[in-house]
DNA sequence: CAGGAAGTGTAAGCTATCTCACAGATCACA
DNA sequence: TGTGATCTGTGAGATAGCTTACACTTCCTG
């Protein structure tokens, strides 16, 4: 049981409970375990809990009419999903993919309601949590609306470099694989069309593709050209310590 | 002071306060008239008290790089907006304009938060309202990636026909007067395409628009065509008892 | 109730993006 | 370490939707 105890600790919503409230919220969940590909939740389910991701990762989306896959996000270790069933109720409106190998701790929404109750710090965490999310869907709907194909992708690699971007000589590295198929799911866009734009900011030297990974030469310029605001992170030259890690990620 | 009292008592959030709570908020909140075309905010400034719409319509919008408005959402009598406010510090991160001469309350964040201390309802409260909009950007989201600006028309007519809608013999009118324009800029499109695509509508004997206002005739064909999941209200018969308000609603 | 402002209808190009098609590169697992 | 599966690159052709332009209608306000 202590096994999960500090992954609690390590989650923003639950770091301030008390050993007690911890205990209850480890009595009622449950840990599993998921292989790359295999699926967590599909729309139509009842939504009855809430995932916290111990390890791997995960990513939900949704299917159109044409059976084209609709990116809607990407889950890393930490972070809780499946959260609407918080609120209660509905069905799940999105499939939940392990996109590797996956630790999932599975808590029943009721046990999340019960602590909200009782602790209003969790109420407020919790509230604070849906409403980050909904500004960044938010973000990403004014991203969409109006902008070429290219401007989405510039505004995606940029997105992408705040959450798994690391510092190197030559720019910022995005330190995630995805394919172009990937990328163009989250942007709406094809497949054939984001090979082209990246091979065209590749030659316009403001990114540069490695082994697959892509790296920001010109975050800044970027940036600017599609005004987009830059967390002040970015604001430090880029070349200072070597490397320097926004946020915790792994390939 | 009584006299907002009503309004307090009529909005989800609030219904539930005691006496005290109720006189907390008020004697905090303020009461600002907004005419036709007044901004309520905008976007930079800093954004530290939530605005309750006593009565007239506010539009939440976004400009894009190149002028474009990229409208967001409409707020009716009775609703919350601006209620990021609530997590705190940040800016505001859209315009907000009235319409119609407008009648707001404003509310010092702050204010909701001890409330959501005090009162875990409240607390809960605010949560579902951040979900279930999260909830509706996200579904807006979807209707956007991968869909023809005709099918996006046609998701946004149902979506308008469920908040405005009234059964009508002839079909669900729609009852808020919209330009081509202010729809283009929903869907992400421009104003002539809807004109088009309205005609088209029209033609096929879907929908059918008289004196600016427009009525679907075949709501649950639309539906189904673009795989929107109607609300029960509209499953029954749409012709049954002359004139079924769907939400309170007014031209 | 007049006159300007705002909204609507229509059409001819133009262009970004999608579709389809295929070849070569790279990966992942046996 | 081979080999099927997945990913990337590229091009030709089709097309939805944007732009521009203008005439007509309806609304709003003095």
């Amino acid at each position: 049981m202590d096994k999960n105890f500090w992954f609690l600790k390590n989650c923003d919503l639950f770091e301030r409970l008390s050993e007690d409230q911890i205990a209850q919220v480890e009595r009622n969940a449950s840990v599993k375990q998921f292989a790359r590909g295999n699926m967590v939740y599909l729309p139509t389910e009842t939504s009855d809990s809430v995932y916290l991701l111990l390890n791997g990762r995960i990513k939900l989306y949704h299917i159109t009419g044409e059976g084209k896959q609709a990116l809607l996000a990407l889950i890393e270790p930490g972070e809780l999903f499946g959260e609407l069933a918080i609120l209660g109720g509905g069905e799940r409106e999105e499939y939940a993919e392990a996109m590797l190998k996956s630790t999932i701790l599975r808590i029943p929404g009721v046990v999340i309601q019960d602590l909200m109750h009782q602790h209003p710090e969790v109420s407020l965490g919790v509230t604070k949590l849906m409403g980050l999310r909904r500004q960044r869907v938010e973000q990403r709907l004014k991203s969409l609306l109006f902008r070429s194909n290219r401007d989405r992708l510039t505004h995606l690699l940029l997105e992408l470099a705040e959450k798994y971007g690391r510092f190197t000589p030559e720019g910022v590295l995005i330190n995630i694989k995805l394919s172009h198929q990937e990328l163009a799911s989250i942007i709406g866009s094809t497949r054939e069309t984001v090979t082209v734009l990246l091979g065209e900011l590749q030659d316009e030297r403001s990114i540069d593709i490695q082994k697959r990974h892509i790296i920001l030469r010109k975050a800044r310029y970027l940036a600017h050209s599609i005004d987009f605001k830059l967390t002040p992170a970015f604001q430090s030259k880029p070349d200072q310590s070597g490397e320097f890690v926004l946020r915790g990620a792994e390939a």
